[in-house]
DNA sequence: ATTATATAGCGACCGACGGTCGCTTGTCAA
DNA sequence: TTGACAAGCGACCGTCGGTCGCTATATAAT
């Protein structure tokens, strides 16, 4: 990049994806705190204070990330449930899309998730913002659920948070008992039916199971 | 405490026992990233040198009180599994037990469960020690429910890590739905009988509540 | 050809951080 | 009276996130 020209907007974009992509392969590395600017910007091959010119914060380089993935996710599942009548099956390809999501990403947004309150105001925003569509669109699924008599009536937000941080905890745990897909299926199975052993001593029901 | 004079250890106790209190509230209140050693030190009327006779690093302050009331809250579980011999009542109690736990301890516990990976080694091992044992603790009570034929065959130790991460997110999400106790009756609801509408088309069950 | 303008990029700096070290201060036992 | 010892701390270190104003270069206007 010479020094006296203009940048396009889409060369600053790149620039900008560029810069996100060595700071989350370098975070998912070592961690946020010890994550530094110094060493986002050597591997950037630029100055430090160039680096400024494109987030204006470390925590803003993070918060972008999530937003831009976020948002990619989001118009997946809308994809999904455009495609995908059944209530069961529809919240099952959703959480599976979730899997898909790299592993740089979900540290970030683990970190988020935990320090999002003591963010500036305009981040704390931007991500309740994304993280509320998010919410909301898997919402429609459990509501659309409810309305059709496939889901009995529950607290709708709540199921929603419950679905969406158990992905995580899938995701993040340091101690899998099993494959992610066993564990996502059999998290879904309990979401759907539950851990009694109601329908009588039988005591192994297999629910069908969507992955390979 | 007077210069020249020897600490007995329930004085040391007492004086880690009183910085870990100044640090909670602080961290609770700005997070930990933004809560320093120097502010620690401040509020304890000691320099910031002195802290450093009491704990290592910072980030230890945030280990030892979790050990601490961790170590507690086992030991309330085991009470409650001791004197409550059906698994479902038994795992309602459990989580009751949780929400008890101040506001402070769950931040820290929420911000060391996403930076605990790169934590030092000393302190990983520790967390991690801790944090199995209350894990295989409330293990034995679904694979006693299990044994008795009152929970079907699951992954356990799945089952176990979604009931704490959900109880951890019911308290810590910025947008509840409904009181904590309410949203805990209907997580516990949920992990028992699932939200399938399966016993028809009645769509109010109306599960027993345990709270008030 | 020359000048004015705009901007990519950076070196040098700032205050604050977590953490260290050796000195001072005071107590008690010999 | 003195010597051993521990509580406590001031001064310092390297590094951090972040700022600012300068330099270098390409283009536009004259």
């Amino acid at each position: 990049m010479p020094k006296g020209i203009t940048l396009t907007p889409e060369q600053q974009a790149a620039r900008r994806s560029e810069i996100v992509d060595i700071a989350l392969r370098l975070i998912a590395e070592n961690g946020f705190q010890k994550t530094s600017m110094r060493e986002i910007a050597d591997l950037a091959k630029m100055g430090k204070s160039s680096l400024y010119d494109f987030f204006k914060t470390k925590d803003e380089i993070a918060v972008y990330a999530m937003e831009k993935k976020f948002e990619e996710i989001i118009e997946q599942v809308h994809r999904i449930i455009d495609n995908e009548p059944l209530p069961e099956l529809c919240l099952r390809k959703i959480m599976h899309n979730q899997l898909k999501v790299p592993h740089q990403y979900r540290i970030v947004l683990m970190w988020l998730h935990a320090e999002s309150d003591y963010l500036e105001e305009e981040y704390r925003k931007r991500l309740k913002t994304i993280r509320y569509e998010y919410h909301n669109t898997i919402k429609t699924v459990i509501e659309g659920g409810v309305a059709k008599g496939v889901f009995r009536k529950t607290d709708s937000d709540l199921v929603v948070r419950l679905l969406i941080n158990s992905m995580l905890s899938i995701v993040y745990t340091s101690r899998p008992s099993a494959s992610e897909e066993k564990m996502l299926d059999e998290t879904i199975n309990i979401f759907l039916h539950g851990i009694m052993n109601e329908g009588g001593e039988k005591n192994e029901p297999l629910y069908p199971v969507f992955g390979a």
